[in-house]
RNA sequence: GGCCCCGUCGUCCAGCGGCCUAGGACGCCGGCCUUUCAAGCCGGUAACGCGGGUUCGAAUCCCGUCGGGGCUGCCA
C-alpha cells in the first residue's frame, strides 16, 4: 500500500512553526517511503479564512524545501483540494448519514446551548451536548426543516461504547463514548465543521497516514466513528507533541511572532529551519546534529519520534543557522547576503562597491548567524561620513596614546607602496615595534576609525577593501576630531 | 471539574534491565588561538520529579503520588 499523507492548514493567520513541523514530519516520511505528500487546505471556516494565508503558507513550505505530490498549486485527482469548494460533497455524506440513522438534525439553538453548558458546567456536569433533538422522529425533524427552521446535524455517537486504535507515537489509545457528546458535523448555516470535511477528505483522499499535533488526539475518536459511519477504514494515526513557547504552554501568538514567515523575514536559511524543526520531537543520530534533507529522510520514522512536547528554541535555531551559513560556498554566501545587505544600507550597491564587498565577504561570512547582521558589519564600507559608536570611541580614542598612533600610521600609510593586506599588516606591525605598542594599543584606534567601532572585520583586510584614499581620510578625520575634543 | 497526554542537564535529543560513576547538541563559565569580534580547539557547569514495589540488578518494568500540558465550541 503506498504511504499518502497530508498537511491540511487552515488559512486563518499564517503557518507557524507548529504546523511546518508537522508539514516537515508527514513529508520526510512520505519520501522515507516513497509515498506521496499532499497539501490540502481545510478553510471550513469561512469567516476567518483569507487568500493571502493560502499563498503565503504555500511559499512558506516551498522555502523550507518541501515539494508535494497533490494538492494546492499542483493539483491533482481531487480537484482543488480547498474544502470550501467540496462542500456539496461533506452535504452529501451528512445526508447519508442522517438517512443511515447515524447522523440527526438538531434544532438546539446557539443561545440554548450556551444556556445548558453553563448549567451543566455549574452543576459540576460534563458540558457536552445533552442530547436533546436525537430521540426527534424523523418526520417531526422534516416538518420542522420544511416550515423553515434551521437546524445542524450532529452525529449520533454509539452509546454504550469506546473507541480504540493505535496512535504511531502514543500507542493504544482508549476513548469511552461516555466522554464524546454527539458533536456537529454540518453547521446551521450549512457549512461542513473540521471534523466532517476533514474525515471526508481523508477518506476520499486515500490518506494512509495522518500525523498532526497532539492537541487533536483527543478528536481522534471522533474522527474514527465518522470514517466508520461512512464505511470506511480509518488511517493510521500518529499524534506528535506539541511544540511549546519558554513558558511551557503551547507555542501561539502570546509567544510573539511564530509564524514562519516571521523566521524567514528574520533571516534564516531553509536548509538550517529544516534541520532544526526536524530535531524537534526526533533524534537523527545521538551524535549528529547538523544534517540535511536527504539524510533526515533517511533516517525518519514516525514510530520514531518521542512523546514529549519540545520548547521552540531560538537560540538553537540562530546557532544552527550560523553553521549553514559558514557552510555556504563563497559565492553563494555572496549572493544570498547581498540583498539583505542592500536592504540595510537602503539602496544598491554599485558595480565597484560589489566588489569592495565580495573581497571582504568571506571575512563577513564566518561572522554572521543571521543575514541581517552583514549591515551592520559592513555599512561603514558604503557610507561616506561613518558616525563613531560612543562607546568604542570612548574607550579606544579617548586615552593615549591614540594621536600618536593615528598620526604615525597616516604617514606610514601614505607611503606605503602597494595598497594590499600584506603590505598594510608589515608597516603597522613596524610602527607598533617603534611605538613600542602592543597590538591591542596601537591597532584599536585605526579600527575605530577607519570602521567607527572597535569591533569589526579584521583591520587590515577592512583597510585594504576601504582604499589608500578613504582610509587615510578617515584616519585624519579621526585625529581631527581628538584635536577639537582637546 | 471531566477526559487524555507527558515527566532524563535551563533547552532539544540519546538511553528501550546490566555497556550509565547517564552520552551528544544549544546556552552558560574558563582556557588556548588572536589586531577587535567571531570562528575553531580544549576543558568545565548541569538532569533520571518523588515514594513504593518487581528483579541478583531499574533512568529503563509496575503502582501510587506530585508536577506540567492538551482537549472539553455550530474554531481548527
Amino acid at each position: 500500500m503506498t504511504v499518502r499523507v497530508r498537511i491540511a492548514p487552515s488559512p486563518t493567520g499564517n503557518l507557524h512553526v507548529g504546523n511546518a513541523r508537522s508539514a516537515v514530519f508527514n513529508w520526510m516520511y512520505a519520501r522515507r517511503h516513497g509515498g506521496q505528500f499532499i497539501v490540502r487546505v481545510d478553510d471550513t471556516d469561512l469567516e476567518r479564512s483569507e487568500e493571502r494565508f493560502v499563498s503565503e503558507m504555500m511559499d512558506g513550505l516551498r522555502w523550507l524545501g518541501l515539494d508535494w505530490d497533490e494538492g494546492v498549486g499542483v493539483g491533482g485527482p481531487h480537484g482543488t483540494y480547498r474544502q470550501s469548494d467540496r462542500f456539496d460533497r461533506y452535504a452529501a455524506v451528512a445526508g447519508q448519514l442522517i438517512a443511515d440513522g447515524k447522523a440527526y438534525w438538531c434544532f438546539c439553538t446557539p443561545v440554548q446551548l450556551d444556556e445548558r453548558r453553563q448549567a451543566a458546567q455549574a452543576a459540576g456536569l460534563p458540558p457536552g451536548y445533552d442530547g436533546t433533538c436525537r430521540t426527534l422522529e424523523p418526520a417531526e425533524a422534516t416538518q420542522r426543516m420544511a416550515s423553515g427552521e434551521t437546524a445542524s446535524i450532529r452525529l449520533a455517537v454509539p452509546r454504550p461504547g469506546a473507541t480504540e486504535f493505535h496512535d504511531l507515537v502514543r500507542d493504544e489509545m482508549r476513548f469511552d463514548h461516555d466522554v464524546i457528546d454527539d458533536f456537529v458535523i454540518v453547521r446551521s448555516s450549512g457549512a461542513p465543521t473540521y471534523h466532517l470535511a476533514s474525515t471526508v477528505d481523508d477518506v476520499d483522499y486515500g490518506i494512509t497516514h495522518v500525523a498532526r499535533g497532539e492537541d487533536i488526539l483527543s478528536s481522534t475518536a471522533k474522527h474514527i466513528l465518522l470514517t466508520e459511519a461512512m464505511g470506511a477504514h480509518p488511517p493510521v494515526y500518529a499524534h506528535l507533541p506539541l511544540l511549546f513557547g519558554p513558558d511551557g504552554k503551547k507555542l501561539s501568538k502570546r509567544h510573539g511572532d511564530t509564524s514562519l514567515k516571521a523566521f524567514i523575514d528574520a533571516g534564516y536559511l531553509p536548509e538550517a529551519m529544516f534541520n532544526y524543526l526536524s530535531l524537534l520531537g526526533w533524534s537523527y543520530d545521538p551524535e549528529v546534529t547538523i544534517f540535511g534533507r536527504d539524510e533526515a529522510v533517511a533516517a525518519f520514522d514516525l514510530e520514531d519520534v518521542s512523546k514529549n512536547p519540545a520548547v521552540f528554541d531560538t537560540e538553537k535555531l540562530t546557532w544552527m543557522n550560523g553553521e549553514y551559513i559558514r557552510e555556504l560556498p563563497a559565492a553563494a554566501f555572496f549572493e544570498r547576503s547581498l540583498p539583505a545587505l542592500e536592504a540595510g544600507i537602503g539602496r544598491a550597491l554599485d558595480e565597484q562597491e560589489r566588489a569592495t564587498y565580495a573581497a571582504l565577504a568571506p571575512l563577513i561570512q564566518e561572522r554572521v548567524k543571521l543575514w541581517p547582521e552583514v549591515v551592520g558589519m559592513t555599512s561603514w564600507l558604503f557610507e561616506d561620513d561613518i558616525t563613531y559608536d560612543p562607546m568604542s570611541w570612548q574607550k579606544v580614542m579617548e586615552k593615549e596614546p591614540t594621536s600618536t598612533v593615528l598620526d604615525d600610521a597616516i604617514d606610514r600609510l601614505g607611503r606605503l607602496e602597494r595598497w594590499d593586506t600584506d603590505a598594510i599588516e608589515a608597516e603597522m606591525r613596524a610602527m607598533l615595534e617603534e611605538l613600542e605598542l602592543n597590538p591591542r594599543k596601537g591597532f584599536q584606534p585605526l579600527r575605530v576609525a577607519a570602521t567607527g567601532s572597535s569591533v569589526s572585520p579584521p583591520l587590515f583586510e577592512s583597510l585594504e577593501a576601504l582604499g589608500r584614499e578613504r582610509s587615510l581620510q578617515r584616519l585624519e578625520r579621526a585625529r581631527a576630531t581628538l584635536s577639537n575634543e582637546d
